[in-house]
Formats: C-alpha cells, structure tokens, sequence
DNA sequence: TGCTATTGGTTGGTTTTGTAACTAACAACG
DNA sequence: CGTTGTTAGTTACAAAACCAACCAATAGCA
C-alpha cells in the first residue's frame, strides 16, 4: 500500500467505527424511543430473546460484555419488568434471568424491526458482499 | 433469511460493533499509552496530519464528528502543545487548526503505527476481501 | 476444619459523552 | 444603520461508561 495517498476510510478501524456508529444509530432510534432501553439493554435482551434464560456472565462471555456493565443493564431491565433473576440453588453466587412474558413481547417486536433493518442494509449489496462481509466482520470480532 | 436460525453476530449493527470494538480497544494501546490522547483527540490529530491546516468545522463535517467533541479534542491537543489555532481575518468566527512541530512528529509515529495494524489485520484476508470490506464500510458509514 | 484463592455480581467515584443553552462574529434585509 | 437570523465555537449540566474496590459464595487444599 502506497503510503502517500492512504485515506483515513481505508484504515481499517476507522472505516469499522464510522459504519458500526451509522447502523447503531439508526438502529438506536426503534429501542431507546419505543423503550426507553440502552444500547446494552437492547444487547443482553436480544442474548435472552434470541439463546434463552442463561446467567450474566454468561452473557459477559458470549457478548464480550464487562459485568459492570450487564449487572447495570441487568437492573435497569428488571426496573422494566423485562426480565426476572432465579438464583441458582446450586451455587448461590448466580442468578438465572430470564425474560418475563413482557419482556418477551418486546423481544418480539424489536427482533422484528430488527430484522427488517437488517435486509433494508443488505438492498445496498450483493449476496456475495453480505457472505464476505459477515464472514469478515466475525473473523475481526474474534481477533 | 429464515428467521429461526438467525443468529446475532449475522445481524448487522451487532456484527460492525462488535468488530470495530475489537480493533479500536488493540489499536488505543498505541495513542492511548504513549501519548495519552482520547479516540477523538487521535482523529482530529490524524485529519490534520493527514489532510493539511483546516478549521474544527472542516473537521466536524470530515469526520461526521459532533462539534463539542471535536473542540474538547481541539483543546485537549492544544494542551498537549500537538497544535495551534490561528483566528482566521476575513472571519472571526473561524480558527484554522494546524499541527505543531511536535504534533506533526507524533502524527508520523502514530501514522507508522496504523500502517502496520492495518497491514496485519489485512493478513487475514485475500485482496478480495478487503476490497469488498473497504467498499462496504464505506458505503454503510454514507447513509 | 480452617485458611487462602477464585468467582459471580454489585457499588462508588472519576472520566467521557451527549444535549442544550450560550457567546461572538457575521449576513441579510428592512 | 438596526433588527433578525445564522454560523463557529464554547460551556454547563445530565447521562453514561470505566475502573477499582468491594461482598458473599464457593473451591482447593493443608
């Protein structure tokens, strides 16, 4: 690559940043408007919704998460009634959460709006582009 | 798209976080710990540094940036002593923003450092790939 | 058992960001 | 000229993120 004429889109972080923060917010608009919900809120939701009851570290795992952050979003889901705990008997340090029927509804809705967002992004391209681009993305998400 | 096996990492918003996270968190280390500056303070530092004397403006529109977050960036780098603002005649209003001696020294730095985080990161994968990545990041960050 | 280490999760205090209101310089038009 | 509207940039206050210390339950092991 030739130094003198890089553009600061074609540096890959920067590209990933100004896309990642033109579909978040947009996206933004359907769950903080219809919800009131936080972009970590939307997040563990959709983990609940999408994989089933599970615990917050789990969800630490799966969605590379710190916990401060899902214990947080933890509360404010519940505040909602969106969601409830189960302690595990077991090993009572965990909680199992779970959506609640509420909770679930508006999964149902947002996962929705969600997908239709999400086919709207693909129009822009070939199915070739979309393969490479999800394949692409992943593999970065993973490094 | 059958909606059953839909999995999040496929959804777009989710997917571009996810990976732009990931490389912004490995490339912070560099302008973070060596020259203490803040995600926006490297962008603004690299819009001058890359593109010549320009006003905070310029910048806001360039980098789709938010004008408090740019001018916080501004005095923050001048802080720093990596710029310095010269209030333009024919418009009060108006400061053009340029890189010091010093701020130019360490837009080189951090410059050589993004080439070569780029250049490994595109190690992963074909030509092709990457053309299509650039392109689709480019075109998602336009809407 | 009793001691230390680890783990799941929460809390408190500081930094960053976001939002809206503000100042100062200019422009447009009566 | 005035008066009103706009634009470049700053500031103030609220919302959110980050980090480190914390608590309580458990595991490991002498």
């Amino acid at each position: 690559m030739n130094t003198d004429d890089f553009d600061l889109g074609d540096f890959l972080p920067y590209a990933l940043n100004q896309a990642a923060e033109a579909t978040s917010l947009a996206f933004q608009r359907h769950y903080k408007e219809r919800y009131g919900m936080l972009r970590t809120e939307w997040r563990v939701l959709f983990h609940l919704g999408r994989y089933g009851a599970m615990t917050a570290k789990a969800i630490c795992d799966r969605a590379s998460l710190h916990k401060t952050k899902v214990s947080r979003a933890v509360r404010a889901l519940e505040r909602k009634r969106f969601l409830c705990r189960e302690v595990l008997e077991d090993d009572r340090r965990q909680e199992v959460l779970s959506l609640t029927r509420l909770g679930q509804g508006v999964y149902d809705d947002l996962f929705k709006v969600a997908m239709a967002y999400d086919a709207e992004l693909g129009t822009h391209f070939t199915p070739e582009e979309r393969a490479v681009l999800r394949r692409c993305l992943k593999k970065i998400a993973r490094l």
